[in-house]
DNA sequence: GTCTATAGATTGATAGAC
DNA sequence: GTCTATCAATCTATAGAC
């Protein structure tokens, strides 16, 4: 994961991966069938990791606290997990089509979680969005973008930063 | 610029180049030095373009017609050059050091522009916003995340999802 | 289950004829 | 300025000894 996401995935040889795990050339391939493999398993833990931490949220009343819970939620699992989710926007391309297509569903179900926050509390009157899938995407965009913050250098608390993202998801969609 | 949104810098050889442009191996060399300034080019080419497009826009008064601006001319730039943007987004780690250095020096220089204007609209009581830098980052990943709508297959007009994401952006800073 | 050795293909880049 | 030929290195993956 950590070469993945430093170097990229064609960019990295089975002969890196083998140096950093400790075994020498051809050992590897008993514990993966090859190299695709490895990928689409980091892909496909990070996926599923995501949603089940997801699932195990405490379920929140109002569409306000269902948003609420559902940003801070994706702002603190995509800050505490860096490299994955590097590696899960910038390698799509290098998955094979079938496993493509897995993580894509995968990905889309996550979003359809907003999607449905987003159209209740608007049929509810609580939030005003001309486009509930274009909105979603634009708050997932900026949520993961967050990222980008401590790679930019920005000395904020992790705590300080999720409470300015919030407000700014807040206010976008009333 | 094709071959490298598509299958990523490190994916595609110059053997494909050669053949996507017309002439045989070798020739290639004749119109770069190596494959490493293809890609700088590339980078140079967006960044620079970037900043003189932006510099052109006809100027605006109050900060709220600079950023209003300002949105609208990110959103419009990056969806009519979706591989130009991809490459510049997914491809920073393979550029060599020196030539890494220069792009994000033209980065952040534009990421300022935004800056300056959250500052000044804040100064002025037009804003309300906690920290210009988060801000400015939160905003640009937002506007430049609206290339995966039409990705993932969203179908409204350009002038559409322009007026979507301005309405969310100037919210968000209200 | 790890090692060495290697197959077979491909890589970026260069040389030299034309 | 394009071509063919090729170098030297590297790639993924496999074979077989231990």
């Amino acid at each position: 994961m950590t070469l993945f996401a430093r170097h990229g995935y064609a960019a990295v040889s089975m002969r890196q991966i083998e140096g950093e795990v400790g075994v020498q050339a051809g050992a590897l391939y008993n514990y993966t069938t090859d190299k695709q493999s490895l990928l689409f398993d980091l892909f496909k833990r990070h996926m599923v990791d995501l949603r089940t931490a997801l699932d195990a949220q405490p379920p929140s009343a109002s569409p306000q606290d269902r948003l609420e819970a559902f940003a801070r939620f994706h702002i603190r699992f995509h800050l505490e997990r860096p490299q994955a989710v590097f590696i899960s926007y910038m390698e799509l391309r290098n998955l094979t089509p079938e496993n493509f297509r897995v993580i894509e569903e995968l990905r889309r179900r996550y979003e359809g979680v907003l999607e449905a926050i987003l159209e209740t509390g608007r049929d509810a009157g609580a939030f005003h969005v001309a486009d509930t899938r274009v909105t979603a995407l634009a708050i997932i965009a900026m949520l993961t973008g967050i990222n980008t913050c401590y790679r930019s250098g920005v000395r904020l608390s992790l705590a300080e930063v999720e409470a300015i993202y919030w407000d700014m998801v807040r206010k976008a969609v009333t």
